[in-house]
RNA sequence: UCCUGAGUAGCUCAAUGGCAGAGCAUUCGGCUGUUAACCGAAGGGUUGUAGGUUCGAGUCCUACCUCAGGAGCCA
């Protein structure tokens, strides 16, 4: 770009002397002795009298420059001096290895070409002191240039990824479900409602889980990644109204082989993320020993087929966990007591998880609490062959699953009993009357799933748009 | 939907019912190793909105608005 926007006009970095390198921060230790160029922003200036100290950053990480007045063209040494903070350059300089530097290097900065200055009159408003959540929220398409939050958004994608690729390497087929459907899934939710041409009401997804049902019986082992809404009024700090969704669905599996498969699944992610993200997890502050304690014991390439159980993620059954529960309220340790046959509070869940190093799995619910979908326990038909993954450290439920109902008596009796419109569910239906087979499936909320591998306070912080109850603007 | 709490300078926060304040940011000056740099100076206010009580309200009362934390429900 040839913008000087009203400032001194500079020569272009590359017409300095010898042709430099275009590189990132992420990649500067390779360049070492180097002279090379960065393309960013000014993200902190310290200046003690002829001596500048710049910080620049450029999406992949940041780097303090030194400016000693003395060794640099004057030109390059006031412009950097006045310029205010997240103006847009690109700077010319020779890399150094330095102990002092929080990286371990320094930039020799030699030349620099502002593309565009911010104005003093305009100053960048987010500072690099503490903000509080309501401005840093208004401010979500700037706050997201902070060190932090882009390197949560860097592991975001990245467990994104893990997940999708774990099924894409064992012959998974994606097959994404319709966004806007004609009715509700469950039938429990609320959902966001509009019009849809003369064909009546429709609703933003609130699961694709029954169109990937339908979709495994035509490609046997598939799953679905996209966005679902809920528009609960819920308000805490574990809830978005729009977030990202994996459902994977599987013929002929059981429950036992989803517990496996639910297992290995977090596991792969949490180990991909352990791999590529130690800078990132240390810059947002996550204690890494307590994720390498939840792959600890597991084989890099363990888990085929999801027939073997390796990192050993503890295993409750709904009865087991509402004991420890009855028990840890008499202790003093939970306020209210679990009621038998009521599903798990959030205070329930956080002490279940806290218990356990391990993500934990409780299975075998009372069916009354579930879904109606889920296929009875053979052994207690009060029972249905679900299971909830809690994360550690008081995440919450990260997984829901079950193994489906596939006999097609049962299944109209359950539609009915909930008070479910039967013509709504033909289509699903017609999945049990035509070669219907034993099957399961679980869903992944993504974001749940970032704010604990983070360790983040919430879950805001885990979407660049975080869609919330009282909130949709940026 | 319910419970609790908070709205004062661009930002973070002070101010017993009695003159509207500080730090940061911005501007100017100083400083050659700073780590949210530091030191000095300047500018910057319809105290969320509307009423009420009072000689006097940022402060007390009522309603509303906005936001936050939690519950329920969920991933």
């Amino acid at each position: 770009m040839a913008i000087e926007n009203g400032i001194t006009p500079n020569s272009s970095p590359t017409s300095v002397s010898s042709p430099t390198r275009i590189t990132t921060i992420a990649e500067i230790g390779e360049h070492v002795d180097e002279r090379i160029t960065l393309r960013g922003w000014l993200y902190n200036l310290r200046a003690s009298g002829k001596l500048l100290f710049p910080i620049f950053r450029d999406g992949s990480g940041t780097i303090q420059g030194v400016v000693p007045k003395a060794e640099v063209p004057e030109r390059v040494f006031e412009t950097l001096k006045s310029l205010t903070l997240e103006s847009s350059l690109t700077v010319t300089g020779r890399v150094r290895a330095d102990s002092r530097a929080p990286s371990g290097y320094e930039l020799d900065v030699e030349d620099l070409t502002v593309i565009q200055r911010i104005p003093e009159e305009t100053p960048y408003p987010i500072q690099l002191k503490e903000a509080g959540v309501d401005f840093l929220m208004e401010h979500r398409h700037l706050w997201i240039r902070t060190p932090r939050q882009s390197a949560i958004l860097r592991v975001r994608a990245t467990i994104m990824r893990a997940a999708a690729e774990f099924f894409d390497n064992r012959g998974y087929v994606r097959t994404d479900p319709p966004i806007l459907t004609p009715n509700a899934c469950e039938g429990t939710s609320e959902l966001f409602e509009m019009e849809y041409f003369d064909e009546g009401k429709a609703y933003l997804t609130q699961s694709g889980q029954l169109y990937v049902e339908a979709t495994a019986m035509a490609l046997g082992r598939v799953y679905s990644f996209g966005p679902t809404f809920r528009a609960e009024k819920s308000k805490t700090r574990r809830h978005l109204t729009e977030f990202w969704m994996i459902e994977p669905e599987v013929t002929y599996m059981d429950l036992d082989g989803l517990m496996n498969l639910a297992e290995c699944f977090l596991t792969h992610i949490v180990r991909r993320a352990l791999e590529l993200h130690a800078a990132d997890l240390k810059i947002i502050g996550k204690d890494v020993t307590k994720l390498e304690a939840v792959i600890a014991g597991s084989a890099p390439n363990g888990c085929e087929d999801g027939r073997e159980q390796r990192s050993g993620f503890p295993r409750l059954s709904y009865d087991q966990a509402h004991a420890m529960l009855i028990e840890a309220h008499q202790r003093g340790l939970l306020e209210n007591a679990h009621r038998y046959g009521d599903d798990f509070g959030s205070p329930d869940e956080t002490y279940l998880s806290s218990q356990f190093a391990k993500p934990v799995m409780v299975h075998r619910y009372p069916a009354s609490v579930k879904a109606f979908y889920m296929q009875p326990d053979p052994l207690d038909p009060s029972k249905a062959l679900c299971v909830d993954v809690l994360a550690p450290e008081g995440y919450g439920e990260i997984i829901g699953g079950s193994q489906r109902i596939d006999d097609f008596d049962l299944l109209r009796r359950r539609i009915e009993e909930h008070h479910l419109p039967l013509e709504a569910f033909e289509w699903y239906l017609d999945l049990r009357r035509y070669g219907s087979v034993p099957h399961s499936g679980f869903g992944m909320g993504i974001e749940r799933c970032v704010a604990w591998i983070c360790g983040l306070e919430h879950i805001r912080e885990t979407i660049p748009f975080a869609r919330t109850l009282h909130r949709i603007y940026p």
